[in-house]
DNA sequence: GCTCCGATCTACCACCCGGTACATTTGCCT
DNA sequence: AGGCAAATGTACCGGGTGGTAGATCGGAGC
């Protein structure tokens, strides 16, 4: 890549992380393109240059979120080293971890979706269930070598993710938590709910 | 009340009932008066006879939800009678029936909130402090009663919640659960979260 | 059947905002 | 330094949508 390609991309990422404070304050619909070239000191067709429409604005910030949010908690899942309460509270640290990192586009994330078109949406649904079922795997594993007890592992899946996702509703930096006492709590409350006997 | 105030209210009914819907399927600011008045098969002037603006819609939707969501809800919480065990699984079953019954309303709560106004948010945010206020100190009385055993029963409270209100993104009437199935799932996690040692 | 009043509709306005054509500036290459 | 292309700004358009004024319809009471 040229430096000249180099100088693009970081102009993207520059307006991608405007738009992102902005849709997080406000949301995307009552953002304007204007809102997000003031940030940037400057004009309207400044962002036209980079992004073809306003709506690929948050297609591209869905993008890297996929990307840089899910990578390192997938490789975590898919990681089958260890035992099974060892795997689950690597997995909740890191996912506490990344929601917190990435709390603007986390948030983003759950009440944007409705301004995707319905091919995003299915893509990202699909993800999402793939991304449950895996950890309904590992759960249903601990099941099987007796060390959780949950009658339905895929409602457990889904009680983890919404425990650990709703943190972005409630958790601040400034608050008498630090992220590691966070993620401490938050893998002994999963390891309970599995139901988890052993440490 | 007289008949015809028994009729107006009845009609603001109908605007709420159509607009929430629309709400839900496309986001507040993506739904026009007009969409509401053709879902009603009625035009715009109608909805402003009983309606002073858009916003004001939304805001009587969420006080609605705030008063026939959350009333039973915190009477439950409210209520000291049982072991805190029985407290809590009755406690969660209600919560998450509420939250299945009135799935929309819940979602559009998470998701329109950004369109209130900045006093309207500071009031619900208080409501959902006090709410989490009290669920914690009910996990509280348990782990001082040697039943649970969470070291921050504050997170445990938000812990609850997040999986609870999880399910209005997963679950489905239409799905393989039965909401009863759901809601004993859940109270069963939930117990175990908290490390529940007797029932 | 007529009148009056309130409920609802027709028709319209005005503004906001996404998007664009074209002018202007900037900076690189020779 | 000069010229050229790419990057950015100025100025504008046009559609969509919240909101409203005044017409019209319909029913209750006499």
């Amino acid at each position: 890549m040229s430096v000249k390609e180099h100088i693009k991309e970081y102009k993207r990422e520059l307006i991608l992380d405007a738009a992102s404070k902005l849709f997080y304050e406000k949301g995307f619909q009552k953002t304007t393109i204007d809102d997000i070239g003031a940030a940037l000191g400057v004009t309207k067709p400044f962002i036209y240059t980079y992004f073809e429409n306003k709506y690929s604005i948050l297609e591209h910030l869905f993008d890297q979120a996929f990307h840089d949010l899910y990578a390192d908690v997938i490789k975590v899942l898919n990681n089958k080293e260890g035992k099974p309460q060892d795997r689950l509270q690597r997995f909740v640290t890191v996912y506490v971890e990344k929601n917190i990192e990435r709390q603007k586009i986390t948030a983003i994330m759950l009440e944007e979706e409705k301004n995707l078109n319905a091919k995003k949406v299915a893509d990202i649904r699909r993800k999402q269930r793939e991304f449950d079922a895996k950890l309904a795997r590992l759960i249903e594993e601990g099941v099987s070598t007796g060390v959780f007890h949950v009658s339905d592992p895929m409602i457990a899946s889904l009680a983890i993710s919404g425990m650990v996702r709703w943190t972005h509703r409630w958790y601040s930096p400034q608050g008498r938590l630090s992220v590691s006492e966070l993620t401490k709590n938050l893998s002994t409350l999963a390891l309970n709910l599995v139901g988890c006997t052993q440490n």
